[in-house]
DNA sequence: AAGCTCGGCAT
DNA sequence: ATGCCGAGCTT
């Protein structure tokens, strides 16, 4: 005789994810843990997931479930509050605060993304500011070098090329690079709520009186100037990068 | 072999 | 208490 568990079992579509998704709960019916519900949820293709870890790696950058609540499947805002004390590491705080000579980080998943380091502290105060996340940040030594040598790849040819020429250096004695430094810095530096426009001021201005109208939270070239099809080519980049990331993701 | 279920560790 | 996942059990 089979032991016939005709678990309460219930299965809807969850609109907190893409269409298609659904949601499920089944209650344990013996145990210890019998009356606790177990929550499961479907791909659209049938693939069965067992916990919010697994949805995010199988949805990877496609939807972002920081927001997801596991358990009851809808948008959950306390949820915002615990991730933002993390926070992104802000690498210019505290270190150097002109931006054009902030270090390039290290490219990996963005989780990673700390620089290779030294750190320093007193012994003894080690163990408990790292329990409570207070040591200062580290900080990758000679990081400077990491900017010799930089040069433009073309995506398409593969090769080496000069500066685009949408990209244009400004600045007195401003080299393509030095441009290209300071646009690589700009670039390896999120900024919350600061975008990277490039020098918004007339050329012949900044090349005359840099210390008035240079502006140091941007990179030494001319204003960057963002087009509809510029937009629509990026995304197309974007979307045929996911399509290929989901299919090497597959083949594992 | 694949899927289902509950235990048990971790947080 | 709750989330995640291993592994024994069922199909």
């Amino acid at each position: 005789m089979s032991k016939m568990a005709k678990v309460d079992r219930k299965r809807f579509e969850c609109n907190a994810l893409p269409k298609g998704w659904t949601r499920e709960e089944v209650v344990r019916k013996t145990g210890l843990s019998a009356g606790t519900k177990d929550i499961f949820y479907y791909s659209p293709n049938g693939k069965k997931f067992r916990s919010k870890p697994q949805l995010v790696r199988y949805l990877g950058d496609t939807v972002d479930l920081t927001t997801f609540d596991y358990k009851t499947g809808k948008i959950n805002a306390i949820l915002l509050r615990k991730n933002r004390k993390k926070a992104q590491p802000d690498l210019a705080r505290g270190f150097r605060n002109d931006l054009s000579v902030i270090p390039p980080i290290r490219q990996t998943a963005s989780i990673f993304k700390q620089p290779v380091t030294i750190v320093k502290s007193q012994e003894c105060k080690v163990r408990h500011e790292l329990k409570h996340g207070r040591q200062e940040k580290p900080r990758q030594l000679f990081w400077e070098k990491r900017l010799e040598n930089l040069k433009f790849l073309n995506s398409e040819t593969e090769e080496n090329s000069r500066l685009p020429p949408s990209i244009k250096p400004v600045g007195p004695y401003v080299t393509s690079d030095t441009a290209l430094q300071s646009l690589v810095s700009s670039l390896h530096t999120v900024i919350q709520g600061v975008s990277i426009t490039g020098q918004t001021g007339s050329k012949s201005a900044l090349e005359k009186n840099a210390g008035v109208f240079l502006n140091p939270d941007q990179p030494l070239v001319q204003g960057l100037v963002i087009s509809e099809s510029d937009i629509r080519k990026q995304e197309e980049r974007v979307l045929s990068a996911r399509v290929k990331l989901q299919e090497a993701l597959r083949s594992l």
